[in-house]
DNA sequence: ACGGTCGTCAACTGATATCTAAACACTCTC
DNA sequence: GAGAGTGTTTAGATATCAGTTGACGACCGT
């Protein structure tokens, strides 16, 4: 499932859209030194908010992003402690549930929810 | 929802244990001097497996003792890192939802699953 | 009055996260 | 062959995390 390091799959998107390494720190707002290192894996991602700007930038899912470096979204992490018991359970059982499975456990949640 | 600060929190059940902080110190294995700056929020909750311990000894749940610390477990993390878009896209979902929906929906996930 | 226990204070340490600035080398164009 | 682009190297800055050591004053039983 996609072993490519984070900084490797940044570079190969970036590339891939034709936007330069100074451009792209331009857009999410670091110095260009940072961006070749992290591209390099030399430095380990950045923080949050600048991932969510480069997904923006190289066009990609944010959480598949933040995933890849090894993060998890803020919002995500206040959901569960809102519920950490319930929440903690779900997440438990669904371990091991494909894809599909996952979502089909969305649509019952959004049923619920207008209920 | 309990706004009892983490070292407030594990100081009342530690005294309700009639537990000293040293032998709750060594318990956990940190030193003396951090559990009472920790217990009187002075200093940040500790990291993940000394909470893990002190829930051990104070009789707590656990992912409720890391949620107060605002943190999340991380196997919790591992899960959603493993399918990022969909689980990211249930747990939105079920934001909002009651601790019983929640608790129902995880039944269901346990279906899909032995099915 | 003495040793033991209780919690506390001040001062520090080492590691990791998250970055920056300045100078460098290579290529391509004119 | 000068200038304008690339990306890269060297050498930090700054903050937060996750704690430790050793000394301290208050109290307790004997």
């Amino acid at each position: 499932m996609s072993g490519e390091k984070f900084g490797a799959f940044i570079r190969a998107r970036r590339e891939a859209k034709e936007i330069g390494l100074r451009e792209m720190a331009k857009m999410i707002g670091v110095s260009p030194t940072y961006v070749s290192k992290v591209e390099r894996d030399e430095f380990p991602p950045p923080a949050e908010d600048k991932i969510r700007l480069i997904a923006g930038v190289i066009g990609c899912d944010v959480d598949e992003l933040l995933a890849r470096a090894g993060k998890v979204a803020s919002d995500l992490s206040d959901i569960i402690k809102r519920n950490p018991v319930e929440v903690a359970a779900l997440l438990r059982t669904t371990k091991g549930l494909s894809a599909d499975d996952l979502a089909w456990l969305a649509r019952e949640a959004q049923k619920t929810k207008d209920k």
